[in-house]
DNA sequence: GTCTATATGTCGATAGAC
DNA sequence: GTCTATCGACATATAGAC
């Protein structure tokens, strides 16, 4: 709170800024897509001038990349807190532990940016730049799924399915619809069990400020 | 073959270059998404002038709507011809009918027109016109296998985590990448078990033509 | 049924002032 | 550190000829 009222722009540092446009960045590039967003877009969620989000990032791709090796780290450090907590014994992962790196899962991917960042490199596979990075944090979250947490492959293969089927369900906004259609509650309560509920009002929280 | 050689554009009747457009866009829309498709590259994919495109189906939106529309109609028939094979009897499936309908869907996404435009559609949730009709196909996707296939919602949460698992790896192009690490093939093994050398194939083939 | 030409708008990126 | 102004490159859609 320096002054009382600014009547020309703020100046902060470039590091904030920085976190302030990747944020909104996240956010944009979740709704729209690599391509559907635009460079204007971030900087009217980020509050500042068009022309400003180029400079920092020095293109739109590069801001993607940025954006999208947010979201692998934050999924990787959030599974690693979880392994932390309930590391593997004799290199078997305690009981329970599947259930724990579930949660944090979707505590994550309720950040629609996050959810929907990973799932715009998902199929971005065929692109020469954004493909590569796309692949190379899938796996990271295997291994750890597989070396860290020491999970079987066919219970790795389980836990990124149902993970999958999560994403989906989110990414559709089949929680705002879930009135439209009997079956909609049935596959979220099957799907999101406990999580049903929490599910329902971040999605809903989510339309609001859209 | 009606002449040796045309100089100028073949004229063909419209319900026929429908189809080649639609297939076209399939296939554009797959690998560039929906906004970052452009009528142009379709139309060329076409072998046809870009208004013609529009011409046709008036707007890219309904032209994607149309391919979107496709990709699950072809799902449905896929599902019900093997339902129609194997009818639940007293209302329960009969054994090995989960592993066929399996088979079915990677048959059908290895069609990658067909599973990137279904995933272009599950990440289009937010949007007014795109969304709803998203919901819709992937709720008629869960009633066919509940209603009519017959199998528990337990059942068929585990089903389609399966097919989203499939769909991300497929269009992640990892099948292309299975020499990069070694975790990229035990994943694949896992996930598509013997239609494993299938997809690698049928992955690799895609490469070649793009 | 299909094309060429083009209007109209939008977007990413650069230049340069403050 | 941040803006305004603007360029040049597309992209969708329309008009109208053949």
């Amino acid at each position: 709170m320096s002054s009382v009222s600014e009547t020309t722009t703020e100046r902060i540092p470039a590091a904030e800024r920085r976190e302030q446009i990747l944020a909104a960045a996240s956010r944009v590039f979740g709704e729209r897509g690599y391509a559907g967003a635009t460079t204007d877009q971030i900087a009217r969620a980020a509050g500042i001038s068009q022309p400003y989000v180029v400079r920092m990032f020095g293109t739109k791709e590069n801001l993607f990349l940025e954006v999208l090796d947010r979201a692998q780290i934050k999924l990787a450090v959030a599974f690693r807190a979880v392994i932390a907590e309930f590391p593997p014994v004799d290199g078997v992962p305690p009981e329970g532990v599947g259930a724990r790196l579930g949660a944090a899962y979707v505590d994550l991917i309720e950040d629609r940016g996050i959810l929907l960042s990973l799932m715009q490199g998902f199929i971005s596979g065929h692109d020469p730049v954004i493909g590569p990075r796309a692949r190379v944090g899938f796996l990271a979250t295997y291994r750890i799924l597989r070396d860290e947490a020491g999970f079987s492959p066919e219970y790795v293969r389980g836990f990124l399915a149902d993970g999958m089927l999560m994403n989906t369900l989110l990414a559709l906004q089949l929680p705002d619809a879930i009135d439209d259609d009997p079956a909609t509650r049935e596959i979220l309560a099957c799907a999101f069990q406990s999580k049903l509920d929490l599910v329902i009002d971040v999605t809903a929280a989510q339309k609001e400020d859209a």
